[in-house]
DNA sequence: AGCGCGAGTAGACAATGTCTACTCGATCTT
DNA sequence: AAGATCGAGTAGACATTGTCTACTCGCGCT
């Protein structure tokens, strides 16, 4: 509405009005005409920059992932966590920072991984999450090393499953827990709505309940 | 539109149509107006039977709810799975039986976790998920009995969290690895769309690696 | 026989997404 | 420097949707 936010552009100032108001108002309330309204343009303003509504929605779902990666840490490198209680240590991090971003931000989680309304743009958001997915493999590989001592792949209780692997499940499982909370399933399930102790659970179960 | 359809009242005919339109065609055509088409009648009747578009929504949902628990054969009690290895063969079954739902209805399954669509009828909803996780709970009771040899509480590598961590955190994993297989981030993660070692690793990493 | 009422019909209404015609101001050409 | 060009936003039309409000019809009841 002001001056500086004409001068940033229309497109980014549709994205900022549609971050705006889904988490205000929810999902319901992101219309094409309604965030065109609260950036104070006509309802066909939008169309030179989003040629459909999906679109306009998935550029404001990508705002989200970057906010996510803000959250986690992931835009700067970082060190390296060699150590595996650093590692540790950094996967209980993104693990809490992943579930404080789906409670806090509810409307944009939901949004985020809704296929059905990103639709032809999912793919590359989809992308988006990659690197998230890269540093939680590369911490549970510091955790787990890949033990090299030349026994058969497979063979009985050795080291369990590759690293991508576990992280896949792991990340399939933080994202359960968020899923199911905003459900309030959980609630239901175990009596309170806390998730530390389904975190906690979660954590050791695939990581090993040595460190904390 | 068959003769037995009108016998069984507008109301189921209304769920079924939307069941099939479902199945068919995806969310997206789950509007009332073309519900009505399908099950013959006007735009006007469904509100006869439910009061707003988001309740006859929650109706098929409940279908789907029910559905789902026939699948995964919890309509009858059964047999009480009192050996550890028989319950940890159930479990199986069970996460099988709910990943291969999410896999193969996939409107269905995305339709009855949408709380934004279901808003005030998902309360009861939710509960209809209830027998699920009490069935979860009891037969990680049964791999994992509640050891009583007194230890104190919480004290070192004793025995875990109690069954409804456990299960929970388990049905929690579930649930985010139907829901991220839906979304296409598995493929991106481990490179092939394959659930079977994620499904393994998950189920080994909550109720150990000692049975298959 | 007359009446009431449940159930479905038909139309109206606001809101939405998309499309098309148009306007206006800046930039570029000759 | 005057006129053409084009990007960007406006305004209106159109089909579709969910909801609401008469209205109609058929059945059972007193």
């Amino acid at each position: 509405m002001t001056e500086q936010d004409k001068a940033v552009g229309l497109r980014a100032r549709l994205v900022a009005a549609g971050v705006e108001l889904l988490a205000l108002e929810g999902i319901h309330a992101l219309t094409l005409r309604e965030i065109a309204r609260q950036a104070g343009v006509s309802h066909g303003a939008p169309r030179r920059h989003f040629a459909t509504h999906a679109e306009l929605l998935a550029a404001i779902a990508g705002h989200g992932f970057g906010e996510l990666a803000t959250a986690l840490g992931l835009d700067a490198p970082g060190p390296a966590c060699t150590s595996a209680s650093a590692a540790r240590q950094r996967l209980d991090e993104l693990a809490r920072g992943y579930l404080a971003f789906a409670a806090e931000q509810p409307g944009m989680f939901e949004l985020m991984f809704r296929h059905d309304v990103l639709e032809g743009s999912g793919a590359e958001l989809r992308r988006t999450s990659l690197p998230l997915f890269e540093a939680v493999t590369g911490l549970v590989a510091a955790i787990r090393p890949p033990s090299d001592h030349g026994s058969s792949p497979g063979a009985g209780d050795g080291d369990g499953p590759p690293p991508t692997v576990v992280a896949a499940a792991l990340w399939a499982n933080l994202h359960g827990l968020a899923q199911l909370r905003a459900w309030g399933s959980l609630r239901l399930a175990t009596g309170g709505d806390s998730v530390e102790p389904l975190l906690r659970a979660t954590l050791d179960a695939h990581l090993g309940r040595d460190a904390g």
